[in-house]
DNA sequence: CGTTCCAA
DNA sequence: TTGGAACGG
């Protein structure tokens, strides 16, 4: 998914505690469903489902994962895609493609009754539809969460609100959002840390990626990162082949960026995706105040129409309101 | 993913 | 009490 930095971003990682995360963070949304549509499946890659076999997933996962938020004293707001440029074209077709292809290898594995290929290939298949998106939306509001909607890329939206103090962070898997010039990415931002990875269990912990320090011991402006991204592939642009994130840094450092572009792929101006990253459409338009939780809203929504448990629900809505605006201990000082 | 269950 | 397995919808 995401530009493939990870490799000369590694040392620049510091693990983070959720004592010190308080605040309100820019949720990419779009990242965030996707990552609960995945993940959030039986072995066989089944999804969970209501009886009517409506998806639940993401609203099991927005659900419990907004509770142990809130208990911890982070206040989410999340911010959702908008229009998607005609940049991202190319990669939205190969994506639809690849899911398509994903969704009858699914099928063919259920039938021949291999359960790890169908697992795989059920993850593959996952698209964050209109139907995900307005079902969320609609629990996100009874919950209170503050929903901004971006004009275009949602990880550029929430770079904005942090670069404008609005929120402390985003948070996301991808590192799209330090091109769009994020101050500050927490990824991992997971309650159990615990995280099967082919039969393996890791454990995986918060960490924090500050854009300063990272581009400070690169010794990089953010323009040059962005030219790391254009050399590794971005949403807006193919990338060089054989160029991983450590190449495109002594490319980059070099200052032989437009040289090898120039060499590998004449007919690619790179000046559009520059300019995707460093002035994308963004809004002012938005509200970062939360609301109040509507319980009893959220319990006929998941319960009666989603048949979710009660006793499930309830218990996820205590940590969520007992704790809304109380102060942490940590804030005091 | 996050919660619950259950064997040790 | 703990942590791996099963469940949730």
């Amino acid at each position: 998914m995401g530009v493939a930095l990870r490799d000369i971003i590694a040392d620049y990682k510091t693990p983070v505690s959720w004592e010190a995360l308080p605040g309100i963070a820019a949720v990419d949304a779009n990242n965030t469903l996707y990552q609960f549509l995945t993940i959030i499946r039986q072995p066989d890659g089944t999804p969970l489902m209501d009886r009517q076999g409506r998806v639940t997933s993401h609203l099991s996962g927005i659900l419990f994962r907004i509770s142990n938020f809130m208990a911890k004293g982070i206040k989410p707001v999340f911010v959702f895609d908008g229009k998607p440029t005609q940049l991202k074209q190319a990669t939205i077709e190969e994506r639809r493609k690849l899911r398509d292809t994903a969704g009858e290898k699914w099928r063919e594995a259920v039938e021949r009754g291999d359960e790890a290929e169908a697992y795989k290939q059920a993850r593959s298949s996952t698209r964050v539809d209109d139907t995900i998106i307005r079902t969320s939306r609609e629990l996100l509001g009874l919950m209170g969460i503050p929903v901004v909607q971006a004009p275009g890329e949602g990880e550029a939206q929430a770079a904005f609100m942090v670069a404008r103090g609005d929120c402390l962070y985003v948070i996301s898997q991808d590192y799209d959002t330090l091109l769009f010039g994020a101050p500050t990415l927490v990824r991992n931002l997971t309650v159990s840390g615990k995280r099967k990875i082919r039969g393996r269990q890791i454990t995986v912990n918060p960490e924090r990626i500050v854009l300063a320090e990272t581009l400070a011991g690169l010794k990089l402006t953010r323009e040059q990162l962005i030219e790391i991204g254009i050399l590794v592939g971005t949403d807006f642009n193919p990338g060089v082949e054989g160029v991983g994130a450590k190449t495109g840094l002594k490319i980059v450092q070099k200052g032989e960026f437009a040289a090898k572009l120039k060499e590998k792929q004449p007919d690619f101006d790179p000046a559009p995706v520059m300019e995707m990253f460093l002035k994308p459409p963004v809004t002012t338009e938005y509200s970062v105040a939360a609301g109040h939780p509507d319980a009893e809203g959220i319990k006929k929504m998941l319960c009666d129409g989603y048949d979710f448990s009660e006793e499930r629900v309830d218990k996820a809505l205590e940590g969520f309101s007992v704790k809304a605006g109380q102060k942490t201990l940590e804030s005091w000082f």
